[in-house]
DNA sequence: TTGTACGCGTTATCAT
DNA sequence: ATGATAACGCGTACAA
């Protein structure tokens, strides 16, 4: 059996209580005591064990992260990696531990949180993505259980604390920018309609194109999964339109990859026949061939900020809503290029 | 307050051992009274606190995983979401859940090893990495933790269970192949050689070319961070060489892509003028221009396996120490090409 | 300043 | 087949 409180005790010849408070460094202890215990614990090589402590404390210093469906692919989306590294260094920083909560279907996933949540092995959860009519968000707020969500509530958005970009100004700013470049017929390739996200980057796209008069095309806008092989149907319809794009708003680096490789193999040139600008600025976007223009998000920061926050949370009950906006900046590579007249007729 | 035991207990009209009882489900409790008291259970909407069970238990039911340094960009590399991926399945389905441990420096990772285990907070541990002189591997061997390791240890491999592929081989067939197209000079470039992982695909590459005669040249090694920016540096070096290679085996996708595209800027072409074979067959080496020819190992299965194993190892104290090899098998795209005389000569 | 005693929610042992 | 009771290791109100 491991060395407790109570050895640690006999040894100093104190009672457990006060090697309690010796822990908790309350100032109530005579320095003298204090130096007697710490040197016992040293000698025991005593550590608390934490399962008490969280029994005692009704608190667990663990955080719950809700990944969404890890239905096959779409986990290898370099982006969780990067939120991790951002909520991990933010959790480290705060002697927070993270517990990790998968799941293949959406009922495993509630079920995952549920155990979290009424099993008390968590003190706060913090959801990775956010989606129309989301059981696991429902299920939390009924609970009053503390969370914050990177992304944008659905719903209630005032009454959630949240973490996103300003996807929607991201999104005009991006279709923008291909406006700019004398751009008129530019599709919008988005992820799942069901992702807030998603939502958010269309009407900033469609908003863009308002303001400068051009029609709004329900052809021109395609969803697939943020994934490689969507983007290869998704291309196909679009050139097969009577009037094609000459540029893309595409929701995902990883997604855009795949277009660029189906445009490559169609003998369509980027960004001589088709710009493109996508989103997230992955790592993998640098070495795409050619590099991709996309808008950084700070995925690290999404991460970092939304641990931060939910740590203020559960450490303090009453701290207000808050909606934080983590910065975008559209990094200018190589997928985009000023309009001309030979890009239509090719 | 939650609903407890006890509450249960009551409405039930029974003793609160009994109500344990019939959680565990065991057979020494009338069918009539497990019915009353599930009734109660739902009536109240109980749900076990699993910090109290681990408490009694000595037993929390949670697996810590830790990752390498999260050195900023190494993490972006899709190889970890898809091992958690494998990890979170096996692990869910055992009922276990998964707390995960990060740190930039060697030593906060091993400080958040320590916390785990001294904490008490996880049964057993999953090593996501494996190199030389690896403090976190000492520890957890001197304190006779269970844990498994996802690669293969450098030293006591015969004492310490793990999950690896035969690097060794699967190098050699990747070697081979390039040997078959006829290629003479063919360069490694390698990842970190602290890990592993390397030195297994280089010995393997070693005993390919040596088995037909080729002298190994150091020269022809190169070893750079499993990622994008080494590659570019690598691939310089190689080319500038007298006799610069016209194949080369890579250790990770993503750093053959960086080398793809630095190659591309150089305007060599591939496979025209250099051959390429890499490992791991991530998703992105079926969207690279061209397609990598690239080693698939089956990472999900080292996750899943070594989950599997882990949780055997400690519901089982006396469990046998396991080696696993998970099988590989190499993807044939169109990064390789005959070997020619034009290759040189150009 | 320190010690005593109880509670946190379970499980397990020993009775009945 | 079931109930009392004592752990599990720690925190804390209350007492001294």
């Amino acid at each position: 059996m491991a060395v407790t409180i109570k050895d640690v005790a006999k040894v100093a010849n104190v009672a457990p209580s006060t090697v309690s408070r010796v822990i908790a460094n309350s100032p109530r202890i005579s320095e003298k005591t204090k130096r007697k215990v710490r040197e016992a614990m040293k000698e025991l090589g005593y550590h608390p064990n934490f399962i008490a402590r969280s029994l005692a404390n009704q608190s667990t210093k663990v955080l719950g992260v809700v990944m969404p469906g890890a239905v096959d692919k779409t986990f290898q989306n370099p982006f969780f990696p990067e939120v991790l590294r951002g909520i991990s260094t933010a959790a480290h920083h705060k002697q927070y531990a993270i517990q990790l909560s998968t799941g293949v279907t959406d009922d495993e996933i509630l079920d995952g949180v549920i155990q979290m949540v009424q099993g008390k092995r968590v003190d706060g959860i913090i959801l990775l993505y956010s989606k129309v009519e989301d059981k696991v968000l429902k299920y939390l707020v009924k609970n009053k259980f503390p969370f914050v969500v990177v992304g944008k509530p659905f719903t209630h958005e005032e009454e959630i604390t949240h973490v996103d970009n300003d996807n929607y100004r991201a999104a005009k700013e991006a279709t923008e920018h291909l406006i700019k470049l004398g751009h008129h017929s530019i599709a919008f390739v988005g992820g799942s309609v069901n992702l807030v996200v998603t939502i958010d980057r269309l009407l900033g796209y469609e908003k863009a194109i308002r303001n400068v008069g051009i029609p709004f095309k329900d052809e021109y806008i395609v969803h697939e999964e943020f994934l490689k092989e969507g983007g290869q149907e998704a291309i196909r319809e679009l050139l097969s339109l009577d009037e094609p794009p000459t540029a893309l708003v595409v929701a995902d680096d990883l997604m855009a990859l795949g277009i660029l490789n189906t445009l490559h193999e169609m003998g369509i040139s980027v960004p001589g026949q088709i710009s493109i600008v996508s989103f997230n600025n992955l790592l993998l976007s640098e070495v795409s061939r050619p590099p991709l223009t996309s808008v950084d998000i700070n995925i690290y920061q999404l991460g970092f900020q939304a641990t931060k926050t939910l740590i203020d949370i559960v450490s303090d009950s009453d701290e207000p809503i808050k909606r934080i906006t983590i910065p975008h900046k559209m990094i200018v590579r190589q997928t985009c290029q000023q309009f001309n007249k030979e890009m239509v007729e090719s």
